[in-house]
DNA sequence: GATAAAGCCTCCAGTCACTAGAAGGTCAAG
DNA sequence: CTTGACCTTCTAGTGACTGGAGGCTTTATC
């Protein structure tokens, strides 16, 4: 199969699909013409990519996961051990844009939003908590 | 004074001071030995730089409050509708990572995580929704 | 006065995960 | 035989810094 259609197949844009070959994530065939020939089991794994990338995993983590994929005798303990640091590093992300949020919220309110002048967002920007 | 100073006073590493120069968010005065001087004016927008970037504000949002910031004669809504996009910038966020903890949450709980090779997690990646 | 350490300068390269675009080869249809 | 849609490689750009090399200047110590 080419490009253009595992593009289709696996939802990821040909650019993508090239970049992560530069970057060891897949190995297709060339034919004799030089295009890259993808086998099914290649893209099996750019759809397991696709996927993994659509649930916030990094490129590192995705390699990581792949290679537990292809080996047989792995521990699920150690791909749950990926998953979970991720849904830390998620929570954190969530709790830190909540706390800004609020932030951010309250200034809003605070601010009058007319065609004065004077408005308190740029004052706590400009000298908050001195 | 100078960049270490600045760089302590307003929170800030002296590589990020020099690059804020670079793209033009700040410009000091230089010294005869060729060394940054920055007057308190520099410091002030340094500090707005900082508190501004900690709430998450782009680079380019930054730009614009300062200029905001510069202008007297500035209508409040302007600063307003900048930080109403910005709000609803972290809504969508917030809201994006919250259904991606549900998915991935729900994975690891399903994951036995032990000695096992068998793992939900690798077998949703790898097929999950066809 | 010599020297060493700390601090300043500029410039280049790297980060992450792509993305855009240029220049050129290949293939199928009309 | 030409057109147009593919494919290839290569380079450079994104955002917002960060690290490091190589080379001044200043400050502190002997």
């Amino acid at each position: 199969m080419q490009i253009r259609d595992v593009a289709e197949s696996a939802g990821l844009p040909a650019k993508t699909i090239r970049y992560y070959e530069e970057i060891g994530l897949v190995h297709p065939e060339r034919r004799e013409n030089g295009y890259r020939d993808y086998s099914d089991e290649d893209i099996h794994r750019l759809r397991f990519l696709q996927r993994a990338r659509g649930l916030g995993f990094s490129i590192e983590d995705c390699r990581a996961l792949l290679s537990l994929y292809d080996e047989k005798g792995r521990e699920s303990a150690d791909v749950r051990a990926i998953a979970e640091a991720h849904l830390e590093e998620i929570d954190r992300k969530i709790r830190e844009l909540q706390s800004l949020r609020g932030t951010l919220a309250h200034l809003v309110r605070a601010c009058h939003g007319d065609d004065r002048p004077d408005c308190p967002i740029l004052d706590d920007l400009a000298g908050g908590s001195q």
